[in-house]
RNA sequence: CGCGGGGUGGAGCAGUCCGGUAGCUCGUUGGGCUCAUAACCCAAAGGUCGUCGGUUCAAAUCCGGCCCCCGCAACCA
């Protein structure tokens, strides 16, 4: 018998070449709360994050970060090293970030972190064993100042006199290939892949570029491919056989469309940049970016690179298999493509040169929305980029209101079904988070902590049971709220996890939905305040005589009922913002140092962040989420949780 | 005819697949309560469901035409 395998998720890996961008925040966060379930319930856990180093891109950036601030550069002459550096420090800045938004990953991979260099070549080795990477001469139309090639078609567009130079000016705008720095078109366009090794020259052309104007030089160079090609058939027996494999359903068409106009062999390798990983074969090639990325699924779980004797020489094969096939890829919609053909294939690719049933395909790829700003795309252009760390930042600072984490994670997470698109604004950030947290949840443990302080001073004794009648417990309403239909209410006093419906929302991955459960909970809950009317109860208790004592136990059953209830909540509540659960709990007496059977430890590794120790985490058991009111707590003086936030002047 | 997403009370959305009293959150107004973070609870106002036409006893929901908005070139998730 095999232990259960455990549950692997991974972002996207960004490029490092500017400051983290809220909408990967929002991916990052959103997977950091799917990682924090899966942990509460006791599950063992791989949470991947990380950045995505190589390619002349984050080469250029770093060359011009140099430029700007060369103190930093002090003794460093080639490009690669340059390039280093520059990762090093945007990877420092991205992991500050990632702590700021209270990220909780098992590893933050760099790709050119060792052990993923060696994955990757060892990957491509074993695609070339297979016969699918092979060297071919590539011969285009060349443009010096897009450094891309061109298709006859697309430099047709090209203008030859004024007027017709003024047409395509709009025209060349909606061709992709005058895109030398995206990977994302470089590789997708089999004709303007990349920025060529000029070995072959074989003079002018009679075509011009649509961008620069100029005549076209015909080149010829030499790069290896992956034969995508071959994989087609594969590919879409896998979407036939597979319905789950590419979440939400709506993406799917764009892929199946994909295909169907047939797949082309792409190149993967480059040679006119070196901030890459060079090619084992042949060294004077390095690594196409795409390639390269998302390969580092495999080296984040130790996978196991052999020798031709099939020794293990790097990694750990067992490690790899508690965690591989990937549960879960989470990324953005832009990258769909690459995820759901080019990864499997170059996986399949793979498999052949393997040891048997080494290298299954991941369970499932999630893609999530954009986000705008105030209904606007984001982008460096209009100058509307927001990062996560200044939403926290201006809210930490805001009056009073030192909780921008939560704020921003429970913004994204509650206000923007994950897989639609969204919108950033700071006022509905303000809106949501005044109504959610501060009024209903933070209000809702405020007020019962402090009735219960107030009217027990002496401690609440051992729940009676009897609630003023007409009024439907708060056990009934987590059932109704918290339970999933097909499990039945009367699991309820069985103990059934109460958690079920969460569960089921967390498996589709409606992050939006699993927060609106918990705010109607804490409605539901604040209903039931108002319908026992504690204060009137408490009245009759002074008075004394039967009525009193009648009303004492009623009073008493309201409140125990009640903070049980805040302690589901607060659990349920700790996927998405854990700070806030936690200060929740701590209300209740419930801290991870003095009730650790309430809680697990687990240590994160978080290689790939050199000198970090292991840092260990208190995760809540989902478990414990049975409803008991008879649970005593240890009441603290309550303050509030989420005081309400303001926009700044 | 390039592709895709969307147009539902002041704002943001659900409902559209499987036609049948138009629902939720926020906001507004009035009331209640006083345990609580000007919070909480109740109630009300406010929508010809983009538009025109068709099918039907009945359409936001099905069919067809049209209009408008947003992505799909780049920086950028």
């Amino acid at each position: 018998m095999t232990a259960q395998k455990g549950f692997y998720i991974t972002t996207a890996i960004v490029y490092p070449n500017s400051r983290m961008h809220v909408g990967f925040g929002w991916e990052v966060i959103g997977s950091d709360m799917r990682a924090r379930f899966e942990r509460m319930k006791g599950r063992d856990v791989f949470f991947c994050t990380g950045v995505d180093e190589h390619s002349q891109n984050v080469e250029k950036a770093a060359l011009k970060d140099r430029d700007a601030n060369p103190g930093d550069y002090a003794g460093l002459a080639d490009a690669r090293a340059v390039a280093k550096k520059y990762c090093d420090k945007m990877a420092d800045d991205i992991v500050k970030v990632m702590a700021m938004m209270d990220v909780a990953y098992d590893r933050f991979i760099r790709t050119s972190d060792p052990d993923h260099e060696r994955v990757c070549q060892h990957l491509i080795e074993k695609s070339k064993s297979a016969g699918d990477v092979f060297l071919t001469k590539h011969e285009g139309l060349y443009c010096d100042g897009c450094e891309v090639f061109y298709t006859e078609k697309e430099a047709m567009l090209a203008p030859l006199d004024e007027k017709s130079m003024a047409d395509s000016q709009s025209a060349a705008g909606t061709k992709s290939a005058a895109n030398p720095k995206s990977a994302a078109d470089a590789i997708s366009e089999a004709n303007s892949s990349h920025t060529a090794d000029v070995k072959f020259t074989s003079g002018t052309s009679k075509y011009h570029c649509p961008t620069h104007k100029q005549p076209l030089r015909v080149l010829a160079e030499e790069n290896y491919f992956f034969k995508l090609s071959k994989f087609e058939e594969a590919l879409k027996k896998l979407f036939r056989e597979r319905p789950d494999f590419l979440a939400p359903e709506g993406r799917k068409n764009e892929v199946l469309s994909f295909l169907e106009g047939g797949l082309k062999d792409f190149s993967v390798s480059r040679t006119t940049f070196k901030w890459g990983i060079s090619i084992p074969f042949d060294p004077g090639h390095i690594i196409y970016v795409w390639f390269d990325a998302l390969i580092n699924y495999l080296s984040a779980v130790k996978f196991p690179v052999r020798d031709a004797s099939g020794k293990v020489v790097q990694g750990d094969e067992e490690f790899f298999k508690r965690f591989w096939p990937c549960d879960v890829h989470v990324i953005g919609k832009d990258i769909t493509r690459f995820h759901c053909l080019y990864w499997p294939a170059m996986l399949m690719s793979a498999q052949a040169a393997l040891p048997k049933g080494e290298l299954p395909l991941p369970e499932r790829v999630w893609a999530h929305g954009f986000i705008a700003f105030q209904g606007e795309k984001m982008s460096k252009t209009r100058g509307n980029i927001v990062t996560p760390d200044e939403v926290i930042r201006d809210f930490s600072a805001s009056a009073g209101a030192p909780y921008g984490a939560t704020a921003l994670r429970w913004y994204l997470l509650s206000a923007n079904p994950f897989d639609a698109d969204g919108n950033y604004a700071d006022e509905s950030l303000v809106l949501k988070c005044n109504a959610d947290l501060s009024n209903n949840i933070g209000n809702l443990v405020n007020r019962t902590v402090s009735m219960t302080m107030k009217y027990f001073p002496d401690g609440l004794p051992q729940n009676p049971g009897v609630l003023p009648p007409g009024v439907k417990s708060v056990s009934d309403r987590a059932v109704d709220i918290l339970l999933h239909p097909r499990v039945g209410a009367a699991g309820a006093a069985g103990g059934v996890a109460l958690y079920s419906e969460l569960a089921e929302l967390m498996r589709k991955m409606d992050l939006s939905g699993y927060c609106a459960r918990i705010v109607e909970f804490s409605m539901s809950m604040n209903k039931f305040i108002d319908e026992t009317k504690p204060w009137a109860l408490a009245k009759v208790v002074a008075a004394g005589g039967d009525a009193g004592a009648t009303a004492r136990a009623n009073l008493a059953t309201a409140l125990a009922e009640l903070l049980e209830g805040i302690r589901c909540l607060g659990v349920a509540l700790w996927p998405a913002i854990p700070g806030a659960s936690e200060a929740i709990l701590a209300q209740l007496g419930i801290t991870p140092a003095t009730t650790p059977g309430d809680w697990i430890e687990k240590s994160l590794f978080r290689e790939g962040t050199a000198g970090n120790p292991p840092a260990k985490i208190a995760i809540p058991r989902l478990d414990r989420l049975e409803f008991d009111s008879s649970r005593r707590f240890a009441l603290v003086e309550p303050k509030p949780l989420f005081p309400r936030l303001e926009i700044k002047a």
